[in-house]
DNA sequence: CATGAATGAGATTTCATTCAT
DNA sequence: TATGAATGAAATCTCATTCAT
């Protein structure tokens, strides 16, 4: 039926696909020809193209994450302030899994648990963009803003995990039902913390008044 | 060659290779031979004691999670204050997947994606530890000592990602190798935030000393 | 349909299949399919028995051949004289071939080319035979019935690839009818040869007669 | 990639190809990219010479064959007497397939079993090409030089199946390494017999002296 | 209660072959 | 003439599941 085209077409076709069934249905669950009837072409034709199922999943990434962290190192060029820069991060990550939401799908269901697509050169470029996050935190450290008692790694760890913890709900339940409504309120409980910040209207100072002599000291 | 023994027990015990099992090998790439084998008996006698493999996989959470919440509630009554809770439940949770990995392993990496295993009977239990968490919350919120302005569930939420990603990077990479160690800087993390808080040494007052008339007031 | 069966008979039951439909298609013609058909149980339990398509046709030697050479050398004991040896073990092979005309096919037009099985246990088993043929060449030229003048390499060589050629000849096209028939031809041939021996009544030869003397000595 | 070509180069070329990859491989584990690849075409030109990858083996045979004959009937000529020229034929044969171990492989191997191929018109030039053997056995019954008492197609069978066993011993194992080297053992055998002429100077003779009547007889 | 044995139902993958360009 | 691209048609092999004993 499908007739002949560009090859990077013809993958970027499959892979759209493919994106689209391991969502809704998992991978295992998902079979070849199911990714092929969505394409429109025939199980063998994907063959042509991937060498096996798995290659398949593990190549769905690739282009996306790899544009995507271009384009979020670009955008924080323009924000200043390690808090701003942090806040950028989440919305970028929220928006983007906001606006592919089959994309995130198998990217959290599927491909997070996965310990081979952990050594996979896709995965490689997923890191860099996690990189992102260190050098905001360092910055913020730098820089006073942020608290420098706290470990980089754990502190970008609570973050993707806030992040993906939300995806993943969506991904499963379709809640929330909107990811940036979130951006604000997860920056500030990151920032700023759950407890209540002192109120200075509620402190207590001693205030000690000593005469001063007028004569020397 | 397994002889006949009281059904409860038999049943752990397949569980209990499943939970290995699966852990090890993923779901779907394992196999019930697989499980027959690491439980000792054979195939058919699994499904004397599971319908099927899923529901097989479903009942792995069960006793457990409903136990670990119980004793949960119980700690909490002897700690004071919401903060303070808030570190328990945090240790709680960090300590059993600590302790029991290949649990942890299965409720990453296979559960917390499946969603029939959603709708199951053995998730509620699961979501009822989690229900803790929010009255944690509305506990500090109430007594002051959290931040009034937070949506609970966000809060929760992020909690609950930070954990869970520490414990799936530790199923797939065996990093970190103790995730009790976590607690305290999580907590903190999570309570007091990534800003650095205002130094009151670096406050500036403005002190305004008023002479007061010695006369009428 | 096929109930339950002890092991061994169930293998055999479809190794004799196996052989039927390799003898009759080819191995790579054959299916397993028709193999599970012609033996009367599914595809699936031929996988039971037999770990892959190949496995199940190196196997399929096996213990008819270790028994044909037990009988073989059981029989040559009572038999006298290298030369009769050797009609006894031609006479043994081409009347196996006969016997077993599948079995033939098999070995003749599948085994002996596949590189593979000549690295097997079972091949082993089939050089062991071929090893007989040595000793009685030996035998004979020790006794001074055979010429010592070839190698005893070459002469086994010459021996099994006269049979083999028949063998597979009535495999392709069911001539000769009667392989028994060739026994003592072929056998005539490898012993006396093509030539024509020196037929004595029509030798010359010198007679000398020389007179004696009728005194001394 | 390839340009055009006169059309027999364009077979002579695939079919080279198809003779080294079926040789390494197999015919049914090579592949038509495999030929394909081999001879620099795409698996599509290989189709606008030969209608199916069967059609593409049984050509392979062809001229070599054919040639071959013609040759061989060219060199008999020349030599005299019939055990000199079967000598002859085989030594043609044994250092013909020495000097092209692919094509060797390939008949030996794949098409001698194949039935279909017996039906070929290539096939009827391999028979020619046998024919002379039957024509040389002739001979030398009617010179008196071989016996007659043995059925030609039988002697035939089998001096081409101890070529045959060697050449395809060396086909499989690469041993023995040159099989010219067995013409001359190999003529012996065959012509001379296994067994030890007799050695005219250990004969007895009775020598019966009559009186001759001098008169009339 | 336990299991050996059997199988139905697929799934992935391969490849010879076709055809429009 | 040459081929890139596509695919129909299978084939091997796997495995969850059943059931008679």
């Amino acid at each position: 039926m499908a007739g002949p085209k560009k090859i990077e077409e013809r993958k970027a076709q499959i892979l759209a696909a493919a994106e689209t069934v391991f969502a809704r249905k998992g991978f295992s669950e998902a079979t070849i020809s199911d990714v092929a009837r969505q394409a429109g072409v025939s199980d063998a034709t994907i063959y042509e193209y991937f060498a096996s199922k798995e290659e398949l999943l593990f190549t769905i990434p690739g282009e996306t994450t790899r544009m995507g962290t271009e384009l979020l190192e670009f955008n924080l060029r323009y924000i200043r302030g390690a808090g701003n820069k942090m806040r950028g991060l989440i919305y970028h990550y929220l928006a983007f899994y906001q606006e592919h939401p089959d994309y995130a799908a198998v990217s959290m269901l599927i491909l997070k648990q996965n310990r081979k697509f952990l050594e996979t050169e896709a995965y490689r470029h997923v890191r860099e963009g996690y990189g992102l996050f260190l050098r905001v935190i360092e910055e913020g450290v730098q820089s006073g803003e942020f608290r420098a008692d706290l470990d980089k790694y754990l502190v970008r760890a609570a973050i993707l995990g806030a992040i993906e913890h939300q995806v993943t709900r969506r991904a499963l339940m379709d809640k929330p039902a909107n990811l940036v409504d979130l951006v604000d309120p997860l920056t500030d409980l990151l920032l700023g913390g759950l407890k209540r910040p002192v109120n200075p209207a509620a402190m207590n100072f001693k205030i000690t008044v000593e005469p001063i002599s007028s004569s020397d000291d």
